[in-house]
DNA sequence: ATAGGGTTAG
């Protein structure tokens, strides 16, 4: 009778066909419609206490991609004497919900034989919820019954106690359920172990177990490089996956995500165009995650456009989507454009989150709409209950400093309920510069060395506040104090990529192996821009040297020397993208501009905190940054 | 009569 039964009240319709992907060979999986009206077919048989009917059916809620554990509680309810099997498949639903807990209490029910006894399924579920909900005690327990009850050989359960311990950073732990299961180790033990390892920081050590391991699966390398890339090893995180292709091996959509991220944080356009290119001959199925991770990677490599382009074909859109290409637009200054986007976002039903809320204010300060910050901030708390971070405080500050209303900022840090950072003062040291503020930055500048007498940032910066006022007796005195401290230098550098391969340079560089005929390309460059009326403008450079030195200094910035590489390496009326983790110098801002004007070309460069578009001796930023 | 493990940013 039950094969029958089964198959009659528990199978689907044709018509309604469970989701079915044709890249795998899994089961289909009832969606949660699909199960409700298998649950109203059995009622209407009669069979509402029905032990394996109603079984089979938890264990199709505990699968299904979207699932309500209040239904599936309200099923197992029903149950008078339940099964091992239903109540295995009710500590599944609990484990994949947000009360992962829930499977904890459930099991020592079954421990004091309340319900069915456990058995070897019970325990990879129930441990499987303890690593959700981080439960190191219980786990811990629960691993002694493992033990107690003659479970420790069990490839399954082992390879859960390993994740249970590795999600904990019990890395000890960990290695030692690992090590006594020599003889019941598999691919998923490394696995688990390897992505504990990169969890826990451990990343040298996970580098040798990778070495070591005797086969390697898609989730090894996927573990790999993001490994790489979480602990900031950008360019190991893309020679990794370098490597699994030139293997033959087929990348999965975590590489792919991660590797997204990778090309976008370096900025390296033509590795992100790899992957996509990659993305779309494998057919890969184009996934929210996977649109907003190109989205994201061509906003912050310089390509707004295609990025919107994106955007717009994207089926789904989830919150993150929407923040990363708020915050896309916020950084190329196309401050008004993400305001709309923001809008949209909201009326569409979605409930802005603080990152959000950093788009939107960085696209008011980029774009210098005080009114707008103003009214967003505002919203921000009193509308969304959200409570502002120190980068929410820091747009603010910058918004406000820039526009003038110096009074409005410092009144603002003043009553922040946190110590502000000193990264506010900074920024309002920098507002004080443009206006011409002396005696104010210099009381700021004064706080700021005091605060942190190693930055270097902060006597530069009062140094061309007094610069720019002449008061040259001071500049010399602040340039002094700094060499006695000995502040630390954040070196500063650019690259470009060219002929597949990244070209990094730091000032005065001659390591290259084209060098000399980049200072030619120099050379040519300051011919022509000075031909058609540019003068170097040297207030920012400090060092105790004549002014021809000076000039010497500013003209072989980094940021200059990829761009002369990139005009000879790349086609006439190519654009040039430049990668650098500094801000642009005001000399370079201008000469970048006449480059664009002269030699008729595009240059897009990313700095340390926006995008400058510079076209036709224009930039997008209008020289306001 | 039946089920089980590991990887994903912004």
């Amino acid at each position: 009778m039950f094969p029958n039964k089964l198959s009659s009240l528990l199978f689907l319709p044709k018509s309604l066909s469970y989701s079915h992907s044709p890249l795998s060979s899994l089961p289909p999986r009832p969606s949660l419609l699909q199960t409700k009206q298998a649950h109203a077919r059995i009622i209407v048989h009669g069979l509402a206490s029905d032990v394996v009917l109603l079984g089979h059916l938890l264990s199709f809620l505990a699968l299904a991609p979207s699932s309500s554990l209040e239904y599936s509680l309200s099923v197992y309810r029903t149950l008078s004497y339940p099964s091992v099997f239903a109540s295995n498949n009710m500590i599944r639903c609990f484990a994949k919900s947000d009360s992962p807990r829930g499977s904890v209490v459930l099991y020592s029910s079954m421990r004091q034989g309340n319900v069915a006894l456990p058995n070897s399924h019970t325990f990879t579920f129930v441990l499987q919820a303890c690593s959700k909900a981080l439960a190191i005690h219980e786990g811990t327990q629960v691993h002694s019954h493992v033990v107690k009850l003659g479970f420790g050989v069990d490839v399954f359960i082992s390879n859960a106690l390993i994740h249970l311990y590795s999600a904990c950073c019990r890395m000890e732990c960990s290695k030692r359920v690992f090590q006594e299961n020599i003889h019941h180790r598999d691919v998923v033990s490394w696995n688990s172990i390897l992505a504990g390892l990169v969890r826990d920081g451990q990343i040298g050590v996970a580098e040798t177990m990778f070495g070591k391991m005797p086969e390697r699966d898609a989730i090894s390398w996927s573990t790999m490089i993001m490994g790489y890339v979480q602990n900031g090893q950008l360019e190991e995180g893309l020679e990794c996956f370098k490597e699994m292709r030139e293997r033959g091996l087929k990348p999965n959509e975590a590489i792919l995500v991660t590797v997204l991220s990778a090309s976008a944080q370096m900025g390296l356009l033509e590795h992100g165009r790899l992957v996509h290119s990659i993305i779309n001959s494998l057919n890969f199925r184009m996934t929210t995650s996977l649109g907003t991770a190109l989205v994201d990677m061509y906003a912050k490599c310089g390509c707004i456009e295609q990025s919107k382009l994106l955007f717009n074909s994207m089926h789904q859109r989830d919150i993150s989507s929407w923040n990363v290409m708020i915050c896309g637009l916020a950084s190329h200054g196309l401050g008004k454009e993400a305001l709309a986007h923001f809008e949209t976002f909201v009326k569409e039903g979605f409930r802005p989150v603080n990152v959000t809320f950093i788009g939107v204010l960085n696209a008011c300060s980029r774009a210098g709409l005080v009114r707008e910050g103003r009214h967003y901030f505002k919203l921000m708390t009193e509308n969304y209950d959200i409570e502002p971070e120190m980068e929410h405080y820091g747009c603010m500050v910058d918004l406000l400093g820039r526009a003038g209303f110096i009074n409005e900022a410092v009144d603002l840090i003043e009553k922040m309920p946190a110590p502000p950072d000193p990264v506010l003062w900074a920024t309002l040291l920098g507002a004080c510069k443009i206006h011409g503020l002396v005696e104010l930055g210099e009381m700021i500048g004064n706080k700021l060395i005091h605060l942190d007498p190693n930055h270097d940032g902060h006597y530069v910066q009062l140094a061309s506040i007094y610069a720019k006022s002449r008061k040259w007796e001071d500049v010399v005195r602040v340039r002094r104090l700094m060499f006695k401290q000995n502040t630390n230098k954040i070196a500063g550098w650019s690259l470009i990529e060219a002929e597949g391969r990244v070209h990094q340079f730091v000032a005065g560089d001659r390591k290259h192996e084209r060098s000399s005929e980049i200072y030619k390309m120099l050379e040519t460059i300051g011919r022509r821009i000075s031909e058609a009326g540019y003068t170097p403008n040297i207030s920012s450079v400090l060092h105790d040297i004549g002014e021809e030195e000076k000039e010497n200094v500013i003209k072989e910035h980094s940021e200059r020397l990829a761009i002369a590489y990139g005009m000879l390496v790349t086609g006439v009326g190519d654009c040039i993208r430049i990668v650098k983790n500094l801000r642009v110098c005001e000399d370079c801002h201008e000469v970048s501009k006449m480059i664009s004007q002269v030699f008729e070309r595009e240059i897009v460069v990313r700095d340390g905190s926006r995008f400058h578009h510079f076209k036709e001796g224009k930039c997008s930023c209008h020289d306001f940054w």
